[in-house]
DNA sequence: CACCGATTCAAGCAACCGCTTGAATCATAC
DNA sequence: GTATGATTCAAGCGGTTGCTTGAATCGGTG
């Protein structure tokens, strides 16, 4: 109930953060962890319970607040939208931009942690890959049906694959963010990264699905847009 | 100089592609190709040295004729086409599809092989990563340069990042084939699959770069197209 | 002060890792 | 048949892994 008279959890936190960025997760032992926050050697097991906890803690203390103000974007901007939908620019900026603010507000820290969301993608242990669609199932979903209702003509499968692309994108982007460049807070170059992305991936999702209008839909009437 | 009275070093290649396949790197144990493959547990490090050098001969036994193909469709591209380069579908088609025919190929193995290749974008070692460099900085620069003279407007340097996402795409395709559908010869579902994401980018690869254009090049006489 | 739950500490367990060793076994050449 | 080089075999090396243990130490409470 009262404070912890040292932060040795947070240490761990934080430790376990930048090394599983720079190293992925199998690389990265609990010892190693240990060592970087200069804790007892028990204390993830007394604090977490076990690896796999570890893990999930440390990836759900920065995943959490991104989709949460990704799906305030996107609210906000179907609730100020017509009939036609949010316009798909809109659309990805409000998927991207939360991730550029946290990295900037988290000043040093923000490329580690850049790069760590960047691995919920590609890290191969089942558990991790059960937590981040359990995360992203939501905000994947929701923008994907957005991505389909302002596009005349795509359906909703096919606007999800496309997201998919989007999404594997940004994670490449952010996996090698620190790769190429040393500097941390180099968020310019960053920022016209996803820019350039972001006018890439725009007019290939504003595509109409090909196959299913020409063979399915013999008795569309459509006149919009 | 004679014929090996046994296939082991055969076997090890095909049981340590199947693991790295299904588990990763990082995951797979050498203790368990050995018993996969049913050979002695001496064997792996007499017939390659290390488990670096499998992982390497592993990978180089199926990206070496896949990329060799890439390049020379690429080049029959480019000898046929006229000055405006060439047709940016048929790029991505060169690209794309000797995976595809790789993977039909080698019939029930096909599923297995292309999602190792799959990750040869994503694993963690660096000796990986350097070796997927070494095989695909070719591949990659002569189809961004491609791309590049193929698009009006397009800066060498955009057409490698967008690249990038292609590929990126191709990966996460390749990786997640066999994740969501169990049958195996199922290349007309990969195959659609392929074709609406070539559709998908292409639109996105024919942009011309936009910051360069309207902030650095004041005098520019483009005319063409 | 005595007490107690929460936390820290030093030490070590069993299992697994990549890799090595030295002898046995094989196919072939003489 | 015997010598030779390539391959297979059983066993085990040292080191690392995630995790556990039981006692010591702390801060707050009566």
């Amino acid at each position: 109930m009262s404070l912890p008279r040292s932060n040795t959890k947070q240490r761990i936190l934080d430790s376990a953060e930048s090394l599983f960025a720079q190293q992925g997760l199998a690389a990265t032992s609990l010892r190693a962890v240990i060592a970087a926050a200069d804790v007892n050697s028990a204390a993830i097991h007394y604090h977490f319970g076990s690896k796999e906890a570890l893990v999930e803690a440390v990836f759900e203390r920065r995943i959490e607040p991104v989709n949460r103000e990704r799906l305030a974007r996107l609210q906000h901007l179907e609730a100020s939208a017509g009939d036609s939908g949010v316009a798909m620019v809109e659309l990805l900026e409000a998927f991207i931009h939360p991730l550029l603010k946290l990295g900037q507000e988290l000043g040093d820290r923000g490329p580690v942690v850049v790069r760590l969301l960047g691995r919920l993608r590609s890290e191969e242990p089942d558990s991790l890959i059960a937590l981040a669609q359990a995360h992203m199932r939501e905000v994947h979903g929701r923008f994907s049906r957005a991505a389909a209702q302002s596009v005349e003509g795509l359906t909703q499968e096919e606007a999800s694959e496309r997201f998919e692309y989007v999404h594997a994108a940004v994670a490449w982007i952010l996996t090698h963010l620190a790769h190429a460049s040393e500097k941390p807070p180099e968020y310019v170059e960053l920022q016209d990264r996803f820019q350039r992305m972001i006018n890439f991936m725009e007019v290939g999702l504003q595509q109409p699905s090909r196959i299913r209008m020409e063979n399915l839909r013999p008795n569309d009437n459509g006149a919009a847009r």
